[in-house]
DNA sequence: TCAAGCATTTATAACGTTATAAATGTTGTC
DNA sequence: GACAACATTTATAACGTTATAAATGCTTGA
């Protein structure tokens, strides 16, 4: 009978057992003013009649909205990235007295937009965001706000609490593995400038080609963002030219893919006349043939890792003592 | 100044326009009672203050949410699944005055919890969840309340409202496909029994069997949901006997790629001694090399159709007229 | 001009919770 | 036995909205 099914109320509670509503509401708040005595009945009831607060009476009384706001890239090339992320982080928030909603920025529209409308709203107690900039306006208005948030990815500003993984290490890792294997003539397909981790992918490249004294290319006119045809063709017509690498660094699994197409169609035999390393978040690649060389990331960690950090600041954290920094794990 | 910042309720826009709250809330509701030219004065005030309703006040006061919630089962081996879905949700529900909220239940828990828990507290106005089962008890549950849901998948009960790709059609063109080629010893990688979608992709596969008159497999010990490297290692077997197929059915692309790599290491060579056709979600399989004869579901899609579904269930549009089966779409 | 009828607006209460301030009972001290 | 001090409980109001019922002003017809 599930319409005539009445959701019980701190009213309920009190009436039956004898309490005022105030003296329910506090005890259940574990407020140690109340007697140990009377805590225990009320809660014993309240289990009885499976009370349950209600969400919205609570969050318009107090302001506060057991919401933590997921906020969204436009679904782009990243394989999986925003579903295993999404696990990692209802794994957390799961047992909380939180909630996840989603928030998806369209591709067109300012990435402003639905944190301001969050903040200004009190949509959400926390956000969560990826892809940061270096200069990354929504940081700083959060910061502005004093508003909780926990970023994927580095920024300028110094003292928020962020997750990232370690791009510069990632590169380096590459770099090593594909001299070891005696390539000397190098190239990655780089992400997209604007991101802060792009800056770090880069000098970390940078950085180890010089110190292995090997060559670097990063090539023009396209990136890990770029279609991935548009990848493939430009790549291919690369691999044409006589001074072409032998060296290739994926940092993500759709243009990995890409490349060993490229590879294949433009002639050339991987392990033989080049070879790749590539970062692998699925598993995509575990049981791939021809075997690719990988470098692990993973974002369901990440997720987790985020989530724990946003309750930690929701709850009165220091944001500048939030930040992880992820190493790189070999792949298989 | 964020914090000296007034979030502005129906009461400024009443003190402004010299209206009554009252007045105000119907005014903004489009009430037919209040006089145009109020309506248009208040509209505009409201815009002026930039007035947003109070969720959590509105909720209080009707029992409606303006919560969708997407009930996640663990995260497993879909490839891309839940993101690429959650993005089509979104896409469509943007621009809406609605919400997504997430749960995600855990490996060992019941499926029902979640879906038991939003509908006693009124957490949501409508829910979404996928892999249904014929007599899914959730699907039960939902109807027997009264609340509005939209499945991925169908069920046994005719009357609720589904979203669901024609399994048995992509199991028919994959057989056609394999036998134009010339393949009479098919092989295919069976979903979990338990989901109706099994069902329906067994029969597909069972009756153009017969149609052909070609021989058709499931496995035993291995599904699609196994570990990819299961299903590695069992099919590497198979394809070693004497009696191995020549046709290989993969509704997934994990397997896909696991089945590749077997197929690989017993020693065959795709496209001569065995071929395969694949269900494609996502862009892995876009640019592969070797190439992937596939079948596309286009889960975006389905998440978009799904949300459309949802909002007007939630309007009061019968359940049965919000069933759409879609159409597997040929690969490149 | 007045009442009836209509169009429009408004006062009041309520949703379930918690913050504030007030009230009650209990103990100890002189 | 009175009073302060404390421990515990409770009444009241408020968060921002909307449903209900009441009130207002205006038009119309006699």
């Amino acid at each position: 009978m599930p319409n005539t099914f009445h959701k019980p109320t701190q009213k309920d509670v009190a009436e039956v057992s004898g309490f005022a509503v105030t003296t329910v509401s506090r005890a259940l708040a574990d407020d140690p003013l109340i007697a140990e005595k009377t805590r225990k009945r009320i809660a014993q009831v309240a289990e009885e009649l499976g009370y349950v607060p209600d969400r919205a009476a609570q969050r318009l009384r107090t302001g506060r909205t057991h919401v933590i706001a997921l906020v969204l890239d436009p679904h782009g090339e990243i394989l999986d990235f925003s579903g295993s992320m999404i696990s990692g982080f209802a794994e957390v928030v799961r047992g909380t007295k939180y909630h996840i909603t989603l928030t998806q920025h369209q591709t067109g529209e300012d990435p402003m937009d639905p944190i301001r409308h969050i903040v200004r709203n009190r949509l959400a107690d926390g956000i969560v965001f990826a892809r940061t900039e270096p200069d990354d306006p929504r940081v700083q208005y959060l910061m502005d706000a004093g508003f909780p948030f926990v970023t994927h990815g580095r920024t300028r500003m110094a003292s928020h609490a962020w997750y990232d993984y370690d791009n510069e290490a990632f590169a380096r890792i590459a770099v090593e593995r594909l001299v070891a294997k005696g390539r000397s003539r190098l190239l990655i397909i780089p992400p997209l400038a604007r991101y802060t981790f792009a800056e770090h992918m880069v000098s970390g490249f940078e950085r180890a080609i010089a110190e292995h004294g090997v060559t670097g290319e990063l090539p023009d006119g396209f990136d890990l963002n770029a279609p991935s045809d548009e990848i493939y063709s430009k790549l291919k017509t690369r691999l044409g030219d006589a001074n072409r690498p032998d060296g290739l660094i994926c940092p993500g699994e759709i243009a990995a893919i890409s490349s060993l197409a490229a590879i294949e169609d433009a002639g050339l035999v991987l392990g033989t006349d080049i070879d790749v390393v590539a970062k692998q978040t699925s598993q995509v690649f575990d049981l791939h043939r021809p075997r690719i060389d990988t470098i692990h990331e993973d974002i369901n960690a990440a997720g987790q890792t985020i989530a724990r950090a946003l309750l930690q600041e929701i709850d009165g954290a220091a944001p500048d003592t939030l930040q992880t920094l992820q190493h790189p794990r070999p792949g298989f």
